[in-house]
RNA sequence: GCCGGGAUGGCGGAACUGGUAGACGCACGGGACUCAAAAUCCCGCGCCCCAAAAGGCGUGCCGGUUCGAUUCCGGCUCCCGGCACCA
């Protein structure tokens, strides 16, 4: 919208318009008649109404966050928009910045999401391990190192998964946003300093982790809970204070980032769990040993293995009143506050008097005003004097309305409970929810594996916990499609901004080998960068239109090559080249067709023959059919064309009954694929009216049957020939009569056989 | 860095439960048809050696299990997705 200079409700508008024309296109069976868009005020009034409810119960909730800040244009920034710790319009440093915000508490519902990933056997497993592994629960002890500072006692309190390592912490590490850090740093300006600058990195995990790990002694000292020892509190850039308590015990010897660290700084090591086959030498012993074994060198602990000792340590703690086991959650609260225009407004008013008073239900929905133009300097919202402007629903003095929006993984939680009852305009869902829902079939690409799927499965919960719709799960089955990718080609102009250009306005150039050697822009000629491989997007401008394959080869050939092209599971780098032989396959069938219209169409029904071309036929349907239960399309299409070669390879009166039988079963097969060219052969060929509502094709098992078959034969593993045995043959005779080939004689050369292997069907393998 | 996935000819990919690696296409080469071109059809097409036959090597890399490994196990490398404000 800032670059077209537009308001992004026009912008969103055209573009519905445009993609709906090429969905179309396409040939998709869509029910528009269902249709919505979640940017209106009668989807998005049902986000603020929910989110009110939520409000009420506590469910929603406001507290702090951190955003980025970029300091010149005066606005919040996403992370994809700070690049290499800079703005990505006005190229400044990025500040950290807290502001309150609005919060979802979907860890209350942590153990659920988790539990109920084992009822979703129609999810792919992987998606089902990444959110179980984002939910993160885990099990430890939550335990405490006594200290007393200024006269005053107190506990550092930690969480480990390895209380069985206990004995081997040398030293503690807090965040720096963690309260003794705080008290330390008001008597050292040097650790102030480096608490600053640890609270002045990046927001993003990614960075978090691979930074460099930094740390500062505070001079504070703690009691370790069972020995007693002195163990000095440090302040460390990697310890995280939204998981656990934001401090950490180190133990160098059995885990890896505490061994970088105390090797950094000099700190000691101690072993305290056993390293098998294998002497403790710290020279010797690199860098580290993270695994679980006996204890050693842990005092009564000794010779424990790791759920005895966690056992006995939890209980040692606990009796101290020091710690106790624990479960911990690495989940957080879903933070849906964002200082964006374009989005569904919050449905909070600010009043002096009375703080934040959310709008009564009948003054909902908050109406988004569509006309603004941004500029990219702020939320032009808080701009709009007749949007924050307002009076307090409580006591009717003027106030201010919120002018943060919602983050729009809310739109994209609940619209497919929606699609039940568009026209609903008296509540959020009707019974018809309950009739049609869950979603037979979700697609989607495997990049909302984690955020989008996790978002609807707690939406959905709150949903059925509120009594909206009965539904625990709003996803049976869940196909995740790989990412599509595409060569990305960009310029660096003004500042830190970066221009990029879609792949179909660049213009490759190579040597005479057929080398790579440049870019350029079609427009100017002029050279441009090429920023690798990676999946389409708007932001970097390299999505392909299908429209331009439907304009030169028709839908049917479009859908078919992109089913063809590789199973919907995997990951794609788009390349059209493969098209031309999608094109040339249609239309060697409408020809085929075309010319054998009198034969097909004058043939008797299919006989029951058993012969090899009939044969072959069904075990491409066979194929067809395990395939399409497999989704896995692109060999779909494979047994389609080797049909369409078995049909024209046989193409004589005399078989008619044959391309009648498989011209049937092609189109049909097809059909899916291709829905347009079938539906017109279908009729033409006078097999039925419409090919929509003819039956799946049967399988005649009694064709696949054959009275001889070929075995491979192998001596010593290694592809020798072939022979020809009676299906039905026991291993005795296939034995005898592969012993007695000639061929294999030649091989075996009179070496003793030490085995013969025989696998039913397949092969023979002799071992000499 | 952590979590999830992937790697097979010049290219997209196939190989179902450990059993003939490279199906089906694309590209390319040769030929037919044509005055010519396009379209179409036929043949070839992993690499090495070779006139041919035969043979050897080969599924990212190193190692293991097995009569037999693209498939199973251990250890790596590189690429893709996610990492909580792209959605």
């Amino acid at each position: 919208a800032i670059k077209n200079n537009t308001a992004p409700a026009k912008w969103t508008y055209s573009n519905i318009e445009h993609m709906k024309t090429q969905l179309k296109r396409l040939g998709f069976a869509y029910d528009w008649s269902r249709e919505f868009a979640t940017c209106t005020p009668e989807y998005y009034r049902w986000n603020q109404w929910l989110f009110l409810r939520m409000l009420e119960k506590g469910i929603a909730y406001k507290k702090t966050g951190t955003v980025n800040w970029d300091p010149v244009d005066q606005t919040v920034l996403a992370n994809e928009q700070v690049i290499e710790g800079r703005g990505w319009r006005t190229g400044a440093v990025v500040e950290k910045r807290e502001i309150p915000m609005y919060y979802l508490a979907i860890t209350r519902h942590s153990e659920e999401l988790l539990s109920a990933l084992d009822s979703l056997p129609g999810w792919p497993e992987r998606v089902k391990t990444m959110q179980a592994n984002w939910i993160g629960k885990s099990f430890g002890v939550r335990l405490a190192f006594p200290y007393e500072l200024d006269g005053e006692a107190g506990r550092l309190w930690v969480f480990t998964t390895r209380a069985d390592t206990v004995m081997g912490v040398t030293f503690c590490a807090v965040a720096a946003e963690h309260p003794l850090a705080a008290r330390a740093a008001r008597r050292d300006p040097g650790l102030a300093a480096f608490v600053d600058e640890c609270k002045r990195g990046s927001v993003m995990e990614a960075d978090m982790a691979t930074m460099e790990k930094k740390g500062m002694p505070t001079g504070i000292f703690v009691s370790h809970p069972l020995t007693g020892e002195k163990i000095e509190v440090w302040v460390g850039n990697y310890v995280l204070m939204s998981y656990g308590d934001g401090a950490v015990m180190g133990v160098p010897g059995h885990d890896e980032r505490d061994f970088v660290f105390a090797r950094k700084y000099d700190l000691p090591i101690k072993q305290v769990i056993e390293v098998a086959d294998q002497p403790f030498s710290l020279e010797a012993w690199q860098p580290w040993y993270t695994d679980h074994g006996k204890c050693v060198n842990s005092g009564k602990y000794d010779g424990l293995d790791f759920d005895r000792s966690v056992d006995a340590i939890a209980a040692d703690l606990k009796a101290k009143g020091l710690g106790e086991k624990r479960v911990t959650w690495r989940l957080r609260d879903w933070g849906i506050s964002r200082q964006r225009y374009w989005g569904c407004p919050i449905p909070i008013v600010h009043c002096p008097a009375c703080g934040d008073v959310p709008v009564p239900e009948d003054q909902l929905p908050v109406v988004l005003p569509e006309d603004c133009v941004p500029d990219g300097s702020g939320n032009p919202l808080n701009k709009r004097g007749d949007f924050v402007n307002t009076d307090c629903p409580r006591c009717g003095k003027p106030a201010k309305r919120e002018t943060d929006t919602m983050d729009t993984f809310v739109d994209s939680s609940w619209y497919f409970l929606r699609y039940a009852c568009a026209d609903q305009n008296g509540k959020m869902l009707d019974e018809r929810a309950n009739y049609w829902l869950p979603v037979d079939q979700y697609i989607g690409g495997i990049e909302h594996a984690i955020l989008h799927l996790l978002y609807s499965r707690f939406w959905t919960k709150v949903m059925r916990d509120f009594g909206l719709v009965k539904l625990d799960e709003p996803f049976t089955r869940l196909l995740t499609q790989g990412m599509v990718l595409n060569e990305i080609f960009s310029r660096k102009s003004e500042g830190a901004r970066v221009q990029y250009f879609n792949p179909a306005d660049v213009e490759l150039e190579f040597d005479e080998h057929g080398k790579r050697t440049g870019a350029k822009l079609k427009s100017d000629g002029k050279p441009v960068d090429s920023g690798g491989i990676r999946t389409m997007s708007k932001s970097k401008n390299n999505g392909v239109d299908p429209q331009s394959l439907i304009d030169q080869f028709g839908a049917d050939t479009a859908r078919f090559f992109m089913m063809f092209a590789s199973p919907p599971e995997d990951t794609l780098a788009w390349n059209d080249d493969g098209v031309e032989g999608a094109y040339r396959f249609l239309r060697r069938l409408w020809k085929f067709a075309h010319d054998q219209m009198t034969v097909i169409s004058g043939a008797k029904a299919a006989t029951a023959a058993r012969d090899n071309a009939r044969r072959e036929l069904h075990l491409l349907l066979q194929q067809a059919n395990f395939d399409y239960e497999r989704r896995q399309f692109n060999t779909v299409a494979s047994a389609a064309m080797k049909m369409l070669n078995l049909l024209e390879s046989n193409a004589t009166p005399s078989r008619a009954p044959l391309l009648r039988e498989g011209t049937s079963i092609l189109l049909r097969i097809l059909s899916p694929i291709a829905p347009h060219i079938t539906q017109a052969l279908w009729r033409e060929l006078a097999f039925g009216p419409d090919i929509l509502y003819a039956p799946w094709p049967l399988l005649d098992e009694a064709a696949l049957v054959q009275d001889e078959i070929e075995l491979v034969v192998q001596v010593n593993g290694k592809h020798r020939g072939a022979i020809r045995v009676p299906s039905d043959a026991t291993r005795e005779t296939i034995e005898r009569m592969v012993l007695a080939d000639a061929n294999v004689q030649k091989y075996i050369a009179g070496q003793p056989v030490k085995k013969v292997i025989v696998v039913p069907g397949r092969l023979v393998n002799i071992v000499v």
